[in-house]
DNA sequence: AAATTCTCTTGAACAATGTTCAAGTCTGTT
DNA sequence: AACAGACTTGAACATTGTTCAAGAGAATTT
């Protein structure tokens, strides 16, 4: 129903019908209609885990290229599960009450994707730099396909969107480079 | 309200207790919860225009570094106006409605302060094209400080995540200014 | 001054929706 | 056959955006 409608067009009656029960039987199955939508969270960054892990598998490009690939992959899952992958985002948990651990942790997780390349770019830097490098990479990209995809503003055609992405990633990891060996030759000269 | 608890916070009831009418009486203000929010959207907006025109003001520095404070000065004024920024694109319009003109016309405008120094720093871009860029690198700076200021994973304090926006916007800026005279050097060699 | 008209206000009522719960139903065990 | 435990049901409750008929007040007309 979330695919289908997005978070706003799940109701616990209509969801009560379709899966052929009385409304009050849902709680039976969740707690909550917050467990129920991280529940669904879980799902879908598992898939888009997977959708990630496929992409780095063909080939072996080089990191740059792997992190283009990433980010690529990850537009075109938000555009291919747009409602589903809004969800994770749009979600708010009702005040007071914090995410569960099971939820928090799988989130984590796909930051490894990222991870990786970034680490063999940049083989100077610590673990905690890199994963803050990580972090804003990712950060950032989000930025672009969340606004890319929100029709709201000027309408971008996809694979125009797709381009610009490619673009800022190759820009952003050239500068990131750049900036390292400058301050490597000014280290040590 | 919003300001205070949130979009999420806002209820007609106590919006009406708070400013001494029935409830009814307030849909003789407003037609909607939705124009009341794209209201004081509206005035939000106008409030991030004048930060940003404020920062670009002082000194006369690169266009580089023109678009670094545009960018720190983004993330500052999301800071210090946490719910009223976040108000800006939680908000869905319910189903079917679209966004006024007055509406629209304000998200437009706030891209003419990345727009200037873009276009000092790529004269040979046509006018497309930069706004395809200008929009690119907003969204890219816009995911940071949403995700940086969203302390659901990794807190990041906020001198830190100033720090990395500065870092990646001169990366992304590098990036592009090398990626273009390369691509004029192989144009023209 | 009285009457009329127009607008604004009020607060009740309605509809949608998440959640709870007492009563009923079913299943398996004693 | 009797009982216990769990599940199911659908009504009921609370919250909230929105509408609306009735009333109050002010301005204008007679």
């Amino acid at each position: 129903m979330i695919a289908g409608r997005g978070l706003s067009g799940l109701k616990t009656r209509d969801l009560a019908r379709e899966i052929g029960c009385a409304n009050g039987a849902v709680y039976n199955l969740v707690e909550d209609m917050d467990e129920l939508i991280l529940r669904v969270g879980s799902r879908t960054l598992l898939r888009l885990d997977q959708a990630l892990s496929t992409a780095e598998g063909a080939g072996e490009p080089s990191p740059q290229e792997t992190l283009v690939r990433i980010a690529i992959t990850y537009c075109d899952f938000a555009a291919e599960n747009l409602q589903l992958w809004r969800a994770l985002f749009e979600h708010r948990m009702e005040a007071g009450k914090l995410v569960p651990d099971w939820s928090a942790a799988d989130q984590m997780q796909l930051f490894r994707h990222i991870y990786v390349p970034l680490a063999t770019l940049f083989p100077k830097r610590g673990a905690d730099e890199l994963g803050i490098t990580a972090r804003s990479l990712f950060s950032a990209v989000h930025g672009m396909v969340a606004l890319g995809l929100e029709q709201k503003l000027v309408a971008v055609p996809l694979p125009a969107l797709r381009e610009e992405i490619a673009g800022l990633v190759r820009a952003m990891i050239d500068g990131l480079i750049a900036r390292a060996e400058r301050s490597h030759a000014a280290a040590a000269p």
